[in-house]
DNA sequence: GTGGTTGTCATACGATTGTATAGGGGCCAT
DNA sequence: ATGGCCCCTATACAATCGTATGACAACCAC
């Protein structure tokens, strides 16, 4: 009885790295943070255990690392529909909305995720530090995309109500990615996105379309 | 060497149940899903583990428990404030608005909350039906009160306006109650609920004060 | 080819998890 | 005051957790 060891390819550290990163989230959005343990993470990459610690120090790095991924990959999505829309700023602000409640933003696995790194964020120091920034990232390029649009429309906003009007709008779109998330198949398709852009137009005194 | 075994108070079914459960939300609160242990939530409730499959059934009994009571707090905490606005239904959609983004419906701990039930309301079937009729419900309550301010401002709302109007009004207080929730240090106190006031108040074309 | 590097598998370890069970003791009925 | 109910503690159990360690083999340099 000669036990036979598994067949396997050698890959490249970065590749190996990315992996078991998709896996964590995979695991971590489909069935939450209870499920994700090191052997449902190394099977989910197609590897065993020991991978873990050899290519990270250990699980937490390794969701931490996945955390980083997985707020990068969204604000990579997000910037990318807004560079591609053209110089109007009325068109960038449209993407935005558009990208932020659409897929692959908006998935109901992405709140999920959300959900799972939550308590994470909060207890440890350098994951709150990168999920504020984040948060202000994006809610930055939101008001100045709304300072620039209503500027465009002739009726330049007053830089005291700026913050205000960025913290709704964000919210108003937050609200609706919740939503969507917890409750996909209570709103038809597209309902989000109309909803959101009429409703950051109202509050911002824009008339927004679709584009 | 006699160990002596530790003294307790015999208490009621129901108080017990009670303790259990308050120590589940605050343990699930304030440490997330993974430090809510069967120990460390009999500890937190002063008694022995044996105590949580003696009162329920099992560790998912107690939380699907824990999920139904803190869903019916916040019910309960809204509906009592709304109740006490008086009849003007201006005044109640403000009093609605104020209970959803103040404590003790808007905390950084119930925002942890939610998150750390939030897969399990995925996974669960029951929860799930829970879930959508307490949001449904929030929301149905709020589309009322918003026909009722607009008639009571001689704006009546078309019918086929006000499921889209809630929607986004709730989208608005939500997406407040998320950002104060993650973010607690970044507004000002009122602040939340100042903008939130504004906020449902020009989307559904109403003045709203504080009261 | 052939040797060396190191990515990878395999296994073991202590700690902790949820569950199960046996027996002690607080408190009410009488 | 006292017997009995059942609330409660205490302990044991298998399963699984994250981590640690050592041997194997894939692949590159030469």
């Amino acid at each position: 009885m000669t036990t036979t060891r598994r067949a396997y390819r050698r890959e490249s550290p970065a590749n190996r790295r990315q992996d078991l990163v998709d896996a964590t989230l995979t695991l971590l959005a489909e069935a939450g943070p209870e499920a994700a343990t090191v052997r449902a993470i190394a099977e989910r990459a197609g590897v065993t255990q020991g991978m873990i610690r050899h290519h990270f120090n250990g699980k937490d790095a390794l969701v931490n690392a996945a955390y980083q991924a997985h707020m990068a990959a969204l604000s990579e999505a997000i910037a990318a529909q807004v560079a591609a829309a053209g110089p109007s700023a009325t068109a960038r602000l449209t993407a935005m909305i558009r990208a932020s409640v659409t897929p692959p933003v908006a998935e109901s696995t992405g709140l999920s995720l959300w959900a799972g790194f939550l308590h994470l964020v909060r207890q440890s120091p350098a994951m709150a530090v990168t999920h504020e920034a984040s948060y202000l990232a994006y809610r930055d390029q939101l008001q100045a995309l709304l300072v620039e649009a209503r500027q465009e429309a002739g009726n330049p906003l007053p830089e005291e109500e700026a913050r205000a009007l960025a913290i709704a709008s964000n919210a108003v779109i937050d609200g609706l990615w919740l939503e969507a998330g917890a409750l996909p198949e209570a709103f038809s398709p597209g309902e989000i996105f109309s909803l959101a852009l009429a409703s950051v137009g109202t509050l911002a005194g824009l008339t927004l379309t679709p584009s």
